[in-house]
DNA sequence: TTGTAGGCGTTATCAT
DNA sequence: ATGATAACGCCTACAA
């Protein structure tokens, strides 16, 4: 199975290249029948016309080049997933590139995009905590999860602050009033946010956190784990947790279910990011957050269709994240 | 920042096309003092070449295609993470494509891919079962996790008889002789393998599978729970227990640890996969088989790289697993 | 050592 | 309705 060229398919239906071109391409000037001839004569040659050589004339490559800093987290990959959808019916197909967080191979691989001559560009970041801007680009470039440093480029984002209102405000709905929260590493802007979501909602009720703090600690289930032992042995009148993450929530489960304290009926728990295989699994289910990262991802796609049709856009956008009820959260009877 | 074109290059610099293509491209008919004008030229106008150009010259497009038939997956991630990383970012670049296991839309991606002109394909499919092959390509295929129904195709697989082997040896020299295996759809072949790569081992030291049969089931925590809770009323002597995954063993511990059954001083427990979500945090951390997939991805960029220079290669290469081990496993004492 | 010319596969603009 | 012809950006004989 070799290359045939346009040529070879003129020459095989007999006329030239001109109105081979124009015959494929549903040009109106040209015969019905000349056309059919021109078709077949493809199709037994199984003709597939040089996109390269198209985008040479067309000044555009229909490609897009799809920057992540770690492949193997679990955010990058709904969002890729998402954006790698928005563009597939349309003709623009999406150079994968992994930096691993490493500021030398990013350079390296936008190099390598920019001379591949990409229509446009998704930045996407492993954490959502601000990261440098790449600066000017002859092409358009869109940053989903991580914002830029820089107002000026265009930056999509998931509502942490919202996420922990929401939390807490189910929370509240199943008529807990004596809620505490175990999250994350401090240094995230994801552990921050939510919290401060969470203390806001909270004070709308005047409530504040049960046992008084934010537990922060590390994205881990051993974290959960301690943490909820030492909640328990400071505050043992607490009917609620919302865990920074799916992982510490599995880590907050297994201890209440190891002291045989009932979820939900005793307590409440609600974790963050609706990791399927920790969030579905787990005795019982467990009520989340998600992220909606696979919409932010298409979104991330559309946004930079609009900019490189020259409807170019700046700023952050922030995106609703939502509810996903199971049965670690239950109304209190 | 616009897009300064060789001839731009050339003029700035004084000299003709030509011998701007020559001086940036380390031919060694160009005077030093010519090429030091063009390599300022090419930066002052921060020139870059246009890939799709050479590419026509060249007949080499530079770029591959990844086809992948479910991201989410956790397979297709570290095998193309592998690929990524083999092929040096500077001379390959990588278009990611997710057919999500739809037939349509894998033909689609394909021909996008062949008429963009990639040099190669990889085909990462979803779970180790055969699958069709996309028959006679203009270019050279590399099938990986997923073997091509043709062997006159390239195929790379992990070895799960040798895994399922590995994981019983291990337990063996641990001291263990009444093994239970707990696995997931038999409609898997990697059910299958894993399964007779134990007994097999087993009856290499005169053993057969403690309460006689394979547990079957579902690849979830829920069956992994369950299945547990059956194999001890059946078989209470049971002292270590093969899971088929890790997610399977997440719940085999989940049920010997509320029923203060200790592991691994009564029953080991080994899993399968090395996610390090679930082995990692587990209590005790999980004994797992690692499949070595990045390095299986790593293997298929050379592969292709090897047969888009003119060294094609056939038939199924299989890959060894690695015992990974943590806590749930220790000698009988 | 440098420049000229032809061509890679397409499409678009003219003639015919 | 069809066909020459000139681009697109680059490379590589070949000529000067």
């Amino acid at each position: 199975m070799s290359r045939a060229t346009l040529r070879d398919v003129a020459k095989l239906a007999g006329v030239s290249v001109a109105t081979a071109s124009k015959a494929l391409n549903g040009q109106p000037q040209v015969r019905a029948q000349t056309r059919e001839r021109v078709v077949r004569a493809a199709e037994q040659l199984s003709f597939s016309p040089n996109t390269l050589a198209q985008g040479l004339i067309t000044q555009r490559s229909g490609t897009v080049g799809l920057l992540t800093s770690d492949l193997e987290g679990r955010f990058s990959i709904p969002i890729l997933m998402g954006a790698e959808d928005a563009f597939g019916s349309d003709q623009t197909s999406v150079f994968l590139c992994d930096a691993r967080g490493d500021a030398i191979r990013e350079k390296h691989h936008l190099r390598a995009l920019l001379s591949r001559r990409v229509d446009g560009l998704i930045v996407v970041g492993a954490r959502p905590d601000t990261r440098l801007s790449l600066g000017e680009l002859p092409v358009p470039v869109v940053y989903a999860y991580a914002p830029s440093d820089d107002p000026a480029d265009l930056s999509l984002v998931t509502d942490n602050v919202g996420g922990g209102r929401l939390a807490i405000d189910h929370l509240i709905r199943c008529g807990r009033r004596r809620i505490a929260h175990i999250t994350g590493d401090p240094g995230y802007s994801a552990a921050q946010d939510r919290a401060r979501g969470a203390v806001e909602r909270l004070a709308e009720d005047g409530l504040g956190l049960a046992g008084g703090e934010v537990w922060f600690g590390m994205w881990s289930e051993a974290w959960g784990r301690g943490a909820t032992r030492m909640l328990l042995e400071r505050t043992p009148e607490v009917d609620a947790i919302f865990a920074g993450s799916d992982e510490i929530a599995r880590g907050v489960l297994d201890v209440l279910h190891e002291e045989r304290i009932e979820v939900p009926s005793r307590v409440a728990v609600i974790g963050f990011d609706n990791w399927s295989v920790l969030a579905g699994n787990s005795r019982p289910p467990l009520t989340t957050i998600d992220l909606n990262l696979e919409h932010l991802g298409r979104i991330a796609a559309q946004r930079l269709s609009a900019a490189m049709d020259g409807e170019p856009a700046a700023g952050v956008e922030t995106f609703p994240v939502r509810l996903i009820t199971r049965e670690s959260t239950a109304p209190l009877r």
